[in-house]
DNA sequence: GCCGACAAAATTGTTGACAATCGGCATGTG
DNA sequence: CACATGCCGATTGTCAACAATTTTGTCGGC
């Protein structure tokens, strides 16, 4: 039917392959809030049971991700600006203290990687490579909370900011907004260097701040369109 | 069978009503990490049918609360201690912030309720109530959060502390660390009413710091026995 | 053209039966 | 007695069919 069908190769999957996948679209933003998640649809595209994609759509649901309404089935849920303002606000915390910890507990070789990270991301800018960019950053603030030894509110984050990743990927990785975050990142790797965890804390806690202030900037504009 | 069954009117239950009656059962310490939850008895506790039940469990294993083994079903998931104490940084982290959202938005009428709680649950110490303390104190943290605009988080800190409260209600609310609570409850109720969000803030973390401190005795008491 | 009633199609909820797999138990062998 | 082997019950995974409900389409009447 449409051309993006069958395009995954997603024969036999297991039930977290299924939720994956879904989860990744809805990143992508090729599934869209409000959207409902036709099971018909999701077996075509998945090449999977009708079994597995309903346990998968029940985990999405557990996530927050996907509503199900009783005989309507599961649709993407809509995530406030609200919602996302306090999500923001949690990242900025947690992420904060990890940083700190990462300048206590990371070793030389940990740090230089983090240093080349940063470095690749500021040569996506020159050539305006938004989706790598995305990826990129990404990576780096994974690194961060993985190497300060808290996994599990790596993973915490990440599940977090997922219904946040549509919007940038939909509106945020624009002109001003990449050198401002380049220049938070260089501001955050300062403080690194330095071996000043207060300060790397403070200039996280900031980066993720301006990442709001952009973000309702941007839908402010969006709404009064 | 057990005279524990059936005591329950899960009738017609939804699937979130068994997700709901499972977690109630993990934190009062009824379901025990690695207890296989087979599907046959949890249709017969709950009334419910095979279909609800199944998709209740794969809810809980996206939550994390149990984990589900290929051919093997679902089992209640045991939290390590380094996962234990990066969810209690995590909360001193997002309950601090919230705290001193707390100082600044509160009404008058909202911090009054407050201290009424807090008498609450000194009044609890004496009698040796411990449930009840269990019960107040959850309200005490849960009504900042809810207050300081926020509710999104609230219900985030419930969930990360679910695997949690199985320990305190076997181990935690004993002796001096209910009066040790008390106290760290009178430095947040103090730095509340001078109005002193930086000290609220801080004083918060450090209750749950402590809190986590506890735990690590225990823990490590009850693995020298 | 618009609106309501009604039928048809599409979609999801539920059930029961069957297949696949695991764990324990008995049995036999050295 | 230790240990491998095969069987059987218990438990979970999977599927296909059917029921319940919503959504869509159609047809008169005005």
């Amino acid at each position: 039917m449409k051309p993006s069908e069958q395009s995954v190769p997603l024969q036999n999957a297991s039930t977290g392959e299924i939720a994956d996948w879904i989860r990744a679209q809805i990143r992508a933003n090729r599934m869209v809030p409000g959207q409902r998640l036709v099971e018909a649809d999701l077996i075509r595209q998945t090449g999977s049971s009708r079994f597995k994609v309903r346990e998968a759509l029940q985990r999405l649901a557990a996530e927050g991700l996907v509503v199900i309404e009783e005989f309507r089935g599961a649709s993407v849920r809509e995530a406030s600006m609200e919602e996302i303002h306090q999500l923001y606000r949690a990242r900025a915390a947690l992420e904060g203290m990890c940083t700190a910890d990462f300048v206590r507990l990371a070793t030389p070789q940990e740090k230089q990687r983090l240093y080349d990270l940063a470095d690749e991301i500021e040569a996506c800018i020159d050539e305006d490579l938004s989706e790598e960019f995305g990826t990129l950053n990404n990576r780096w603030h994974r690194q961060i909370m993985q190497v300060s030894g808290n996994t599990v509110l790596a993973a915490l984050v990440t599940r977090l900011h997922t219904p946040v990743q549509r919007l940038q990927f939909a509106n945020f990785y624009r002109g001003d907004r990449l050198s401002s975050a380049v220049e938070d990142h260089r501001a955050i790797v300062a403080a690194i260097k330095k071996g000043d965890a207060e300060a790397a804390e403070a200039a996280m806690r900031q980066h993720i701040e301006n990442g709001l202030r952009y973000l309702t900037a941007v839908d402010k504009a969006v709404r009064n369109d």
